[in-house]
DNA sequence: GCGACAG
DNA sequence: ATCTTGTCGC
């Protein structure tokens, strides 16, 4: 799979006022709305293996790192659950990481290892933030604009933007909406992505939310409910932990 | 000036 | 993200 948009390639040589600048013109050119032809409850990574041939080409996207200045960036592509193609590319890294423009560190190798791929996905989960973030753009949403594929965005942690309602007691499939702040560049209560307690034990010990948010051509709320189905009982969804197993895989090998 | 910050 | 053994709990 290569761009479809070469000029908002990421590119880790401009300045920071550049990069800036380019996430705006992205952030202009996403789309936070369903815009996919797939049926979105099909994604889910169980049930009737007999509609395997109707499911949608899921792929998850991860990164572990070699050295300080190598990363190695691995897709992994899922249909139903089932493992349908893996592909990975290490890549030198040339930026440190910098709150707000991680798209301009692994950019560069994810969208290698996307070259590496024969398989075109009909949606892709991204580790990382989407539309939360602070000019709308983060590495889901960046990615899924240079690609035109559907994206979203599964962050560990919240990069910006403020969790409504309570936080406290979190039952397994709880949500609550994530809404711009002053320091996102969008109207004050924009709903921007979901917190996702994606798995909670019964008792004592707390598991964090995950923060979901829209890359491209998909809604917050479709988003959420897309990671839900792509869940198997673990906290991450599928095709992320698969990526992320992948990754370290390949990481274990070089 | 102070606080906050994906991976 | 990454460096890492044992350990508590379902």
């Amino acid at each position: 799979m290569t761009p479809a948009h070469p000029e908002f390639v990421p590119d880790p040589a401009q300045s920071r006022a550049e990069m800036e600048a380019l996430q705006r013109r992205v952030a202009g050119a996403a789309r936070f709305e369903d815009d996919f032809d797939f049926d979105s409850a099909a994604v889910a990574v169980s049930g009737d293996a007999s509609l395997t041939g109707d499911r949608p080409l899921v792929a998850g996207v991860d990164q572990a790192f070699l050295d300080d200045d190598r990363a190695v960036s691995a897709v992994v592509c899922l249909r139903g659950g089932e493992v349908v193609e893996r592909a990975h590319a290490v890549t030198d890294l040339s930026v440190p990481y910098v709150p707000g423009l991680l798209s301009f560190r692994e950019g560069g190798p994810i969208l290698a290892a996307f070259e590496a791929l024969d398989s075109t996905p009909d949606l892709v989960v991204f580790d990382g933030s989407g539309r939360i973030h602070f000019r709308q753009a983060g590495l889901a949403t960046h990615l899924g604009v240079v690609l035109d594929v559907p994206s979203i965005g599964v962050a560990k942690n919240l990069l910006c933007g403020r969790v409504e309602g309570d936080v406290d007691g979190r039952p397994e499939g709880w949500r609550a909406p994530v809404v711009a702040d002053d320091g996102v560049d969008a109207p004050a209560g924009t709903v921007i992505g979901y917190a996702y307690q994606s798995r909670q034990y019964e008792s004592n010990a707390v598991i964090n939310p995950l923060y979901v948010s829209p890359g491209h051509r998909v809604s917050a709320e479709t988003a959420v409910d897309l990671v839900a189905r792509l869940g198997a009982g673990y906290k991450l969804p599928e095709p992320t932990r698969l990526a992320d197993r992948y990754a370290d895989e390949c990481k274990g090998q070089a």
